[in-house]
DNA sequence: CGGGATCCGTTACGATACTG
DNA sequence: CAGTATCGTAACGGATCCCG
């Protein structure tokens, strides 16, 4: 029963969707990749998945060991991804990175849940980072706060506090969706969607610069590829 | 009519998924990264499509401006890759990469295709290859010429012959694919089931230079990531 | 209340037949 | 060869209900 509509053809893409390539599979790694998750959190995360379907899948990704159902000592039970899930990073990048290009649907759903731009944040600041850029700050995006990490061109973003940050800043979920897609100049969005809570203003700095040349380095050049 | 079942989320992975998500989207894509395709060819690469789904799909992959339908001179018309559709080749490098960790279904459709190597080999040879390679042969996959091409770490391998090759190579799919998956060490690939029909033999030990590193850089680290 | 399981209407897919 | 048309089936979407 596991293997129902798959391609079965000798190609490791068509294992790769295989795999990954059912609705809502790609989506729900995604947000794992911002930390481990209740049900409840992928749940908001993900508007429109039907909870049948988001238990399926978390069976079936856990089946191919791509992440793991977790008891904690509370009884909470969370879902989180296995060193080997964890390898969908640069999928979920390159991704990420094909997909700004499409204009976003005109009736979007409203998105509660910000583990969206964990991935997407990380691939932009990973596009924008040179072998020697540092850094380690905190953000708050509409109140949640991530820990951006970028050690050269080795980035993450996680859900939670950092340790001990350079710099905390806070912004909105908007604000940032829109100096993703182009559709804020970053000084604009450092202006006036962008506050420094604490810490060294240098750091705020460099994080604009790294959005600066994300942006340039994929409008540039790249166009007659091939 | 042209979305039904789209996330229409606010998220570039989304929006990726709504345009290339649905099923053989990708697979589509893949064979054509080997060069221009005819309905039929598409056809037998991708053994299970259904005619009118293969239709479908091509219609809503050239309404979104990835492929193209051209008419030639005889009367034939074939589909290519428009410039937009060549920016998936990351993300089937990616695909690829991370389903080279799958093992193959058991029951795996006999495949009469060879273009599903032509976005795999390129994979492994991008991976294998550093800033100084260079490299242009010609590879005979089971009688279809193959032109492959190392610019350093930019590597093509199109559907034809080459016009200058350092070497003409021959080999079989089924030979191809256990080294790829590393059931083939190179070396007994290279005894068994790779002749050198024309050219330089150094070129061949290039080629098999870039394999040898390719699958060594994949099973060798990153397995403690994250 | 979080974490599902069950049911059912709808949609996309798969297979085959048919046409220009 | 290049599709279109038809139809049965499997997957999805939405809602409701159940259990700890």
């Amino acid at each position: 029963m596991a293997s129902a509509r798959r391609y079965k053809i000798l190609c490791p893409i068509a294992r790769a969707l295989d795999a990954v390539g059912d609705r809502w599979d790609l989506l729900i790694l995604r947000d794992l990749h911002a930390g481990p998750a209740r049900f409840k959190d992928l749940q908001t995360g993900l508007p429109g998945i039907a909870t049948n379907l988001l238990a399926d899948r978390l069976v079936k990704l856990a089946d191919i060991d791509l992440i793991e159902k977790i008891e904690t000592q509370l009884g909470v039970t969370v879902y989180a991804l296995t060193p080997r899930g964890a390898k969908t990073r640069n999928l979920l990048f390159e991704l990420s990175q094909f997909g700004t290009q499409f204009p976003p649907d005109p009736d979007v759903k409203p998105t509660t849940s910000y583990r969206t731009v964990a991935v997407t944040m990380a691939a932009m600041l990973e596009r924008g980072a040179t072998a020697d850029d540092r850094l380690r700050l905190q953000l708050n995006i509409g109140g949640e706060p991530y820990c951006i990490t970028v050690r050269g061109t080795q980035t993450a973003m996680a859900l939670g506090p950092c340790e001990n940050p350079e710099a905390v800043l806070s912004t909105t979920y908007d604000a940032l969706l829109a100096v993703g897609d182009g559709a804020l100049p970053p000084d604009a969005f450092s202006r006036e969607h962008l506050t420094l809570i604490d810490g060294d203003p240098d750091a705020l700095q460099r994080f604009l610069t790294l959005f600066v040349r994300a942006l340039t380095h994929l409008g540039g050049a790249e166009d007659g590829e091939d």
